[in-house]
RNA sequence: GUCCCCUUCGUCUAGUGGCCUAGGACGUCGGCCUCUCACGCCGAAAACACGGGUUCGAGUCCCGUAGGGGGCACCA
């Protein structure tokens, strides 16, 4: 069965680039009807938090990313590990190095100075534990594999071969008994039976370290899939500016995590021209084989583009609840279950016109505000002599409607406009200040019905009576 | 410095030797629709990094160059 696994470490948030990791493992895992696991790796204790940790969770749950049993916690298996070097070091596959920080440090600068790679030269590799001077905590090295070369088969990248000169005796357990990442990886994705490690492609030359472990331990080696980093839109590396914040910024940028998943997928996968992919349908396509092998660049214009969809395909209701939540926050807003009413009623038409949530609540404020409006200066213009008269004309018309529908509404307006021999325009625009506040807004006629008759007659009244000041 | 990886329109990509006069999407520009704004629809400009091979034929295979990214910690 296949087993893939996503590995965060718990700094801060859910960053986008690891929620495209998870995706993809997820995908996956989901794929091939295998299991997706979660764990924490928690085990620089400066820097990980219970916080971070929740945030992790938050934003995997925000994005629909479930994932089988508990989430595992590397530092919980600190002792495991340090089993497994000390195994090593009776193997003989692992040997105490007394050197100092400062002695490595010379050794790096040497190396670059004659042009080697900056390696440890394993000067301990083969010296009798009695040489050990005192007073110094040893670390655990892995004697690693000096001749030959190490090829794999990376599902994304491809053949991919390292000369063993590449790769030195890296440090298992540090000084104070702590395992370090290498260490770490290698053994708890054996323990949880990893069968596809997919991650990013930071990790693909420390494979060939990792590799040296399975080996040493006689474990069967993982397939590996390595996909390129995501970029900011200037092609550097992903960095704040460019849009590496945790998922929930996107949340709280109006964003719906569907638009965020398949903008996500899209980025470095493809299956040929389609665009707009269903969870279930990227489930049954997803392929690791298919990921492309160029880093992607973040667009933030194609993730509008594709929230815009996915806001005019959402349900209503669930539309309404998270305009709710935006419009909580707002002073001016009383959320009566009128105003609720109305935005459910209106919201049809209301989010043809937006591309995040924040913009749709914006827009929704004419459902939610309460009387008297303020205008904007663009619908007080439209409403000088003219612009009132046809307010005053039309208020009186649709307080005589018999029946308050969209069709009665609009033959109403419609009969105005010809009676008079103006352009439609004429009618529509000062109704649309009077009723709005503003000159942008859904149809006046959904505008007027969703408003019902009482509060667009008291509106329109409204503007009518309102004090223009200096003018 | 050294090793590894990458390179098709501005961006995400299709493309696995002839179906490519290089397709789609976002963005941009123009138009249609129209009560405003959107949505929708129609159309346009826009790319195979460069240089050598291999082949009857190369975006597709090989080599080199350039550019970009990543690794080389008692960080993960």
């Amino acid at each position: 069965m296949v087993v893939t696994r996503f590995a965060p470490s718990p700094t801060g948030f859910l960053h986008i680039g690891g929620a495209r990791t998870a995706l993809f493992n997820w995908l996956y895992a989901r794929h091939c009807g295998g299991k997706f696991l979660l764990r924490i790796e928690d085990t620089d204790r400066q820097r990980s938090t219970d916080e971070a940790v929740a945030a992790i969770y938050a934003g995997m749950k925000w994005l629909g990313l479930d994932w089988d049993g508990d989430a595992i916690s590397q530092f919980d298996r600190k002792e495991r590990h340090a089993e497994v070097a000390q195994q090593l070091l009776e193997s003989g596959n692992a040997y105490h190095c007394y050197c100092t920080p400062e002695e490595l440090a010379e050794m790096r600068e040497a190396a670059v100075k004659e042009g080697c790679p900056s390696l440890y030269d394993g000067r301990w590799r083969e010296r009798d534990p009695s040489e050990a001077p005192a007073g110094v905590d040893p670390v655990i090295r892995l004697k690693a594999q000096k001749d030959g070369e190490t090829k794999i088969n990376d599902l994304i990248q491809g053949e991919v071969t390292v000369g063993h000169d590449q790769i030195d005796d890296m440090v298992l357990l540090r000084s104070d008994g702590t395992p370090t990442y290498m260490l770490a990886v290698v053994v708890d994705d054996h323990d949880m039976g990893v069968t596809h490690v997919i991650r990013g492609d930071d990790h693909l030359t420390n494979t060939f370290r990792q590799i040296q472990i399975y080996k040493a331990m006689g474990w069967d080696i993982p397939e590996m899939a390595h996909m390129p980093l995501l970029h900011g839109d200037d092609g550097k590396k992903l960095s704040k500016r460019h849009g590496a914040l945790g998922v929930e910024a996107y949340r709280d940028m109006g964003f719906l995590p569907e638009a965020l998943n398949n903008y996500l997928l899209r980025l470095g996968w493809s299956h040929g021209d389609e665009e707009i992919i269903s969870r279930e349908q990227a489930t049954e396509w997803f392929e690791v084989a298919d990921v492309g092998r160029g880093a992607a660049r973040f667009d933030m214009d194609k993730l509008t583009n594709l929230n815009g969809h996915y806001i005019r395909e959402c349900d209503n209701a669930r539309l309404t609840a998270l305009v709710m939540e935006y419009l909580r926050a707002e002073p001016e807003i009383v959320l009566s279950d009128e105003a609720e009413h109305r935005l459910l009623n209106g919201m049809t038409e209301l989010k043809d016109r937006a591309k995040n949530i924040l913009e749709l609540s914006d827009n929704a404020k004419i459902y939610a505000i309460e009387r008297p409006l303020s205008f904007d200066q663009k619908a007080l213009k439209l409403l000088d002599e003219t612009g009132l008269g046809v307010v005053e004309m039309m208020r009186s018309r649709l307080a005589d409607l018999p029946d308050w529908t969209k069709e009665t509404i609009e033959e109403s307006a419609r009969s105005a406009a010809a009676e008079r021999d103006l352009g439609f325009g004429k009618i529509a625009q000062p109704l649309r200040a009077a009723l709005c506040g503003t000159t942008v807004s859904p149809g006046i006629f959904d505008v007027l019905y969703v408003l019902g008759r009482d509060e667009s007659l008291a509106r329109l009244q409204d503007a009518l009576e309102m004090d223009r000041g200096s003018e």
